[in-house]
DNA sequence: CGTGTAATGTAACGTACATTACAGTCAAGG
DNA sequence: CCTTGACTGTAATGTACGTTACATTACACG
């Protein structure tokens, strides 16, 4: 909708397209899922016409693949990195742990993700590629942060990347889970977020 | 294929039937998808006819219902109690750890996961029923346990159903968000599963 | 051996939809 | 002002599939 002033006037156009595109596809796509939601039913949304979707993405998956990427790129800046000063470690991981939380509940997301599952038999590059991006950055950037701490003597882990992949369980584990077979079930809150980082902060000496 | 004999005549016609349909639904359901199946399909590789199928099951979903439900029955019973004699909790815990892994991590388990997290969208009543009956089950047998062991003074939890959802976590956390996403990867080993869990079983003071 | 009930095989119906073709339209640059 | 290229609107094509109808056959039971 909102049309920023681009130093390219040449590409502006089509460039527009491509996000109107994408953004009314990111809608129907979370509220029906991606096989229920006709090419037809995106560009009424959209504007514009059903053959410029084959010229820009090729196919309706390569449409599925433009909004998976556009997407996570937004949300993996959102999320953040860890190194924020804080005194101790615990309360950096939790601050963190909520954050993560927070986003990777949102409806959005979790219809992404859902997106994702469905999709992988079909198509297991695309699979792939999405736990990729979107878990092993995470992994990594918890890894990396875990294992600063341990040279610091900020805490006592022995495999780190190991560590970051029980984090991340620990996190979301079974609410990615609840949410997504159940899509109306609640989430959880602050403080039972808090109780289950416990085992975890005391086992590895996080301070 | 196998025709047990029955105690009575008169339904096992029809019940075999639909066994065989149930089987070779399930069949394709996992190697294609719920969608990707067509409903001649089925037909053509359990014999009979396309018009027995909306006789039994009224439509293409109640099939799917179907055969969620048989091999829900079929799994739960298989993964069984946790009830074993041993010395200590830890030990029987660390073994149930490994029954329950082990199982919904087997290709036929992820594969129904995959297709209630992707119908749960369409039939929200489906997802729901499913999360249900998997996942409250097994954590249900879980809390019963701690509870018990915190009354004969043999672990320590504050909140037994919390802790519960928190050891399945910590079990299939992100192997299942893995194994979704990625459906080549490989699965963690013994050793791996045992590593996660000693946090777990040394917070809680299991004994 | 007949009779009614259930299973079968096949064909047809209707629809939804991805994808393409094409003719008209608009915008920009020389 | 005119040409060129991309965008638009609409219609058409082809196909896949859920579902139903129906005529035919097999089976169980009295």
């Amino acid at each position: 909708m909102v049309e920023p002033i681009s130093a390219e006037p040449a590409d502006s156009r089509r460039e527009d397209r491509r996000l109107a595109i994408i953004d009314a596809a990111e809608a129907l796509f979370i509220e029906q899922g991606f096989e229920r939601t006709s090419v037809a039913a995106i560009i009424k949304k959209s504007g514009g016409s059903l053959a410029t979707v084959y010229d820009l993405f090729g196919n309706k998956h390569g449409l599925l693949r433009a909004v998976a990427q556009h997407r996570r790129k937004g949300a993996m800046d959102q999320i953040g990195c860890i190194a924020c000063e804080m005194d101790s470690c615990a309360a950096m991981l939790t601050l963190y742990a909520h954050r993560l939380y927070e986003h990777l509940t949102a409806p959005r997301s979790l219809a992404l993700i859902r997106m994702a599952i469905t999709e992988s038999l079909r198509d297991p590059e695309f699979g792939r590629e999405f736990h990729r991006e979107v878990h092993m950055t995470v992994v990594h950037e918890l890894a990396a942060a875990f294992a600063a701490w341990v040279r610091e003597g900020r805490a006592e882990i022995d495999d780190p990347e190991a560590a970051a992949e029980l984090f991340l369980a620990t996190v979301i584990g079974d609410a990615l889970f609840r949410a997504m077979a159940d899509v109306e079930s609640a989430s959880m809150n602050a403080d039972q977020l808090d109780w289950r980082l416990a085992p975890f902060l005391s086992y590895f000496k996080l301070r």
